[in-house]
Parts: structure tokens; sequence; C-alpha cells
DNA sequence: CCAATTGCCGAAACCGGTTTCGGAACCGAG
DNA sequence: CTCGGTTCCGAAACCGGTTTCGGCAATTGG
């Protein structure tokens, strides 16, 4: 007797769930041979195939994930450990990265294991946890460094994984990631159109891969600009709103300040704008800022920041497309992926009104 | 033979997993004895059961929890549906809460198992689906609403749940929630005693339990305050920093505006920055503004923004403690905390320099 | 036409646990 | 000394799947 499914759609039968024993007895077949039939094994024809497959369908089988855990080992879960200590720009994202896995997952019948550390070494333990309990089949790891630990403990253990951000030692590495460079790249060429001539460079932290790929997206605006490289220009670890102040008024104290300032994450070009309301500089005609990531608080500032906004929520939705994928076996050769940032043109970069000579006079004036 | 743990703590020995035979085994015993001793049943003697642990302890013997789940039906796994429809202050805080809820589960051995949904039906469609799966063995749900379609699915289904916020109808409910009522209550004294006589209230959203509590609340600080309630002075859905300029603005197009506004969300209560910006007011001087949330922009604001800040990692923390316990069948009645938020008295709110009138004038100076 | 494959499926073992059931050993009481 | 009741443990069934293995029927090759 096949239970009816009332109430809600594919909700719950009265003693709901149907077992692949009800299955295979409603169709007259043995369950290890609706099994293999609905797990593609070779050695089934295709009319019981077909046949098992419409019978799930109608009777709304649905494997339970961990009773094929015990035997297969996989749990059918995404593993995302999220490390909090570094107060850089993860947060705004982090509901919007979710967002992105989670309908990526659900759309495969997948769900996604969340656990937060507060280190690094932390996170390695807790990724060596979930994987010893089978509470994930692999990982996503956000914010990749350029010697990152998680990868070095995933791939010992042979665990899948795939990475938002590129990685200097790409072997068994799959990824997913923004090419910033180009963006800052573009950045800096944009700036050099409007007129600017002394352009500065504030990256992020170091320990991040991106960061060499955006400092290299800057040199490269550069020689594509036909500027020549001032190393007084480039600053760097700033992540947070008080670094990035702090590096413009490094900037502004030189003999000869930027007019523009590329940033490589919007927190930290915020800063920049607490720096020009002290000291009477109107962002964006006085002191152009452009910078990368997108965060919403950019767009109320004023003028709003010109950015180079990320789409954090498909890049989570594709790297969890692509997690599943490496978990059933693609090669990670096969799973390496970028995509552009947008540029968000918001006012912030305007034709420089004074020069750099002009910009430190009035500095002068200002700071006497 | 039992394989010796080498390399990194309890990390794995190669081929690594130790089962309840081996242990039994190696114990001299059956491993239903094992089992039974492991799960508390009272029919074995206190010295086997002793025995048993430190075997177990000492063999690194951890059960998998999905092979457990086969029988007993749980997962020892948490579970948190987000809705992202709702632009509200929600973000900021999703990695505390993340961090909470996933310390008090790893301590006790169990997961957290997140997915994301953008309307209301959609939550309440994915919470069934996961609870159908057995994907999760209870709910944590933020952001309880006044009437709340999760609270009654989980009811139906009989499914444990707690809930970050109280509820009106409290029956088989547990929750924890932070006093926001008091805080308002407490702002409008502090305001009072600042000497402010018109104080406004600008409220979050209505259909989010918390905005009657925290209305309740500004009420009883005026009449604490000996203050007469002037329905004018009264807004409401304020959530994200648009709104708040919106509301602050008709304020302040009163014939008697306010000198100090309290309001329910911090980054409402941003919006009156950017109005005070634009008119020439100095805020915690010419307005005053307390606020709730604790946004971390609120301390980057000029001045800061005071307001009552709310602990969610905590709240996670203890909200994930809760659910356990109501899983493991503690009653919901028994499950039922708050905690007061705490005032960071930042400058945001100062003695008025201005009285209703005063700034009524000036404001209209201003405007022509 | 017979033997050897091949295609297709069922029986049964298995995964790592939990839970039921029955029985041996021990106990105090009659 | 026997008997009924505890105390404590082992054997076996079970949970819902997967996978191995073997066998029957149909097909192919010689």
């Amino acid at each position: 007797m096949i239970q009816t499914v009332h109430d809600l759609g594919p909700a719950e039968a009265p003693q709901g769930r149907v077992t692949i024993t009800q299955l295979s007895a409603a169709l007259g077949l043995s369950k290890s041979t609706v099994s293999r039939a609905l797990n593609g094994y070779p050695d089934i024809s295709e009319s019981t195939r077909l046949r098992v497959r419409r019978g799930a369908e109608t009777m709304g089988y649905r494997p339970l994930s961990h009773a094929q855990a015990i035997r297969t080992g996989r749990v059918r879960a995404l593993g995302l450990v999220v490390q909090i200590d570094d107060h850089d720009s993860q947060r705004p994202f982090l509901a919007d990265f979710l967002a992105g896995i989670s309908v990526a997952a659900s759309a495969e019948g997948w769900t996604l294991t969340v656990a937060t550390a507060d280190s690094e070494a932390r996170t390695v333990r807790t990724m060596a946890q979930l994987v010893e309990d089978r509470k994930a089949d692999g990982f996503i790891l956000p914010r990749t460094l350029s010697d990152d630990a998680r990868v070095a403990l995933l791939r010992a253990h042979d665990v899948p994984f795939v990475m938002f951000g590129r990685t200097a030692k790409p072997e068994g590495c799959a990824w997913f990631d923004i090419l910033g460079e180009d963006a800052m790249r573009d950045a800096v060429v944009h700036l050099s159109r409007l007129g600017h001539h002394r352009i500065a460079f504030v990256n992020g932290g170091g320990r991040y891969n991106y960061s060499r790929l955006r400092l290299a997206g800057y040199r490269a605006g550069l020689a594509a600009a036909g500027l020549i490289e001032d190393p007084v220009l480039i600053r760097s670890e700033a992540l947070r709103t008080e670094d990035g102040a702090r590096e413009t008024r490094a900037l502004l104290a030189l003999d000869a300040p930027p007019t523009a300032v590329v940033f490589a994450v919007d927190h930290a070009a915020l800063g920049l704008y607490r720096v020009c309301a002290d000291l009477g500089l109107r962002v964006g005609r006085d002191l152009s800022v452009i910078s990368y990531d997108g965060v919403p608080d950019g767009a109320y500032a004023d003028p709003p920041l010109s950015s180079f906004k990320v789409d954090t929520r498909a890049a989570g939705q594709r790297l969890a497309e692509m997690l599943i994928a490496r978990i059933r076996g693609t090669s990670p050769e096969e799973l390496r992926e970028t995509a552009p940032a947008v540029f968000a043109d918001r006012g912030s970069a305007g034709p420089p009104r004074l020069d750099s000579g002009a910009l430190a006079q009035r500095l002068a004036r200002e700071t006497t």
C-alpha cells in the first residue's frame, strides 16, 4: 500500500518518509535493483531504470543522506569555516555569500555546514574535525591566503575543496576568483584619462593572495597609462576604515601628494573620506578615489564611492556548484574560473581641480 | 590491534576512525553493551560504564552522528535559515551570531546547518525540507515576527526551536531576547535628564515583534520622566539609513521639532546624521540621538553614535545551548531568558543647545 | 546445436551504530 | 535448598541505504 501524500506538496505523509524498501516493494523489484537503478549502475536495463525513476518521482522517494553516508562516506554537505578574527571586509558579504552557496547547494539536494573559528590554527582544526566526523564532503575556502594552511591540510587528507581566490601554488587546487588585478588596472587608466598623473595605490593585507595580484594590476595600469611608478605612492595593509585614513594621511603628507588614490578595499577607502572631511577637501574634486569591493556603505558616502563591485552572491553560487562537481570527481584543473568586477562610477573620481603641487600648498595652508 | 593516533592530536590515524565494534572488541565486551554504556542506559553496571567511557576516551572513539541518526533520527545538527529579503540590520551581526552558535554547538559536538531563503514562504519551505531530510534536529529562529509562520510550521510538526526574540503567543515557545524596551526607556530617561523635553521615537519594522516592545519602552520612559506623549513625535518603519533620514526630516519639519530622537535601529539613526550634515546641524548639540543595536558603523560616525549594544555573539551562543537542551527534552517553559542591552555613551546625546522653538527658527532660516 | 558470453536482476552481506529480548549469575526470602 | 526477583550483559534484529556476488535467461560464437 502506498501512502498518499496529502498536505503541502512533497511535505509529509503521516508517518511520512517512503523508504527504498517501500519503493522496491511497490515496484515489485528488489531494493538492490532500485538502488543501483537510481545510482546509475550499468547493469540495470534502461527500461527498468526509467520505471524506477518514475516510481521514485511519484512516490516522492528521497534517500536519506545520512543513511547513504554510512556506506558511502558522503553526506551531501558542503563545509564552510568562517574565520572571524580578521576585521576585514568579509562581514558585509557573508549573507550574500551564504545565499549564493545555499541556492546552488539546495538545487542539487545538498546542504551547507557552517562553523566559525577565530584563528587560522583553529580554522584548520575545525575543518579536520568536520572531515573526520563526516559533516562535510568538501570545503569552500574564502579569502585565500598566499600560503594557506587550510590548503595544506585538505590536500594532505585528500579532501575536495574550492577556493574563493587564486593561489601561487595551483597544484590540485580548484578556484573561482574575481579579476581584481584588471579592476586596479582599469582604475588607474580611468584616473589617468581624467587627467591625474600622480595616482597612489593603497593595498589590502599582504597575507592575502589577492594583494599581490592587485598590486600587479595597479602597475599594469601605470604602464598602460604611460606613468612611471613612484614607490612612495604605494601603501599597504589597509583593511579597515582607520587603516585607510592612516594611509591617506601619509600620502597627503608627501611633498608631492597624489591627486587620486586607488584602494584595494572599500572599507579602507572610506577612511579617505574622513581625512578629507577633516582637511576640508572635497572627494572627487580635490582628491579622487576609486576602490574595490562594492560594499553598500560606499553608496551612502558623500559623494558615493566609485568602486569595482564584486557579485559575492554569484561567486558563492558558482563556488558551490564547482565544489559539488569536484566532490563528484571532476579534476581540479577543469575547475578554475574567473569573473570580472563591475565598475560602478558614482562620482568619487573626477578631473583634478588641483595638481599635486597646488594640493600640497593647500594642505600646507590647512595644517598651519 | 589499536591503531595509534599520530600526527595532529585527534586528527586522523591512517585508515582512521575507531568504530564501536573495534572499541567493544578491545574492551572484551559486546557492542550493544558499549553502546548502552555510552548512552547512559540503566542496565549497565557503574564499573563497566566507567571502563567503557575510559576506553572510548583513550581510543578516541567518537560515534558517527549519521550512523546513529539512521536509528535515532537525530543528527546532532542545529538548523538556521537566514532570510535575506529584509534589508535590515541582520547582516552586520550575522558573523557574530554564527560565531556564537558555532562555539556552543561544537562544545557539545553538534554542528550547524545553514540555509537561506528570500521570502517568508520559502523560509518555511526550506525548514520543512531540512526537517524532512533530517538535516537539522531543531532550529534557531532569528528576528521573531509578531505573527510568525515559522513557529506555526515547527509547532505543527513538533520540531524543537528557540526564538531570538519573544512572541505574543508564547505557548510551546522557548526564547532568548534582549530587553529592548528597557533600553528605549533608559534612553528617554537619559535624554530627559540632559534637559530634553521633546523626545521623538523612530521605531523599526512593525512586523517584528520587538517594535511593539520598544514602543512600550519609549512610553515607559516618557512616563518615568514625567513627559506627556505627543503622537506626532512617534514614527516607525525605519530600518535602513534612508528610512531614518526620511523620518528625521519629517520630525524636523514639525512646528515644534524634537530636540532629541530615540531610534530603535542604529542604521536608521545614521540617517539622522546625514540630514544633520545637510542642514548644518551638529549631532549631540543641536540635535541629540540615542539608538539601539551597537553596529560598528555607529562608532565611526561623527560624533560616534550613542547606542545600546547587543551582544549578538553571546545571544547566538546561549540560543544554541538552549536549543540543544530543548532537543534533549527540556520543556520550552524552562527555556526563556532575557538579557539587557548595554549602553555605550559616545557623544551623540548631549544637553540641548537650542530648545524646540529655537531649533524650529534655525531650521526655518536654513531652508529659505 | 552446444558452449561461452553477456545482460539483468535478486539474495545477502555490509556500513556503524541503537534497541529489543532473553538468559546467566547473583541476591535475599521462605 | 529452592524459588522469584534483580542485576547485568550478549545475541540478534533493526535502521535505510549500498555493494558484492552469484545465477538465470537470452544471446553470441564456433
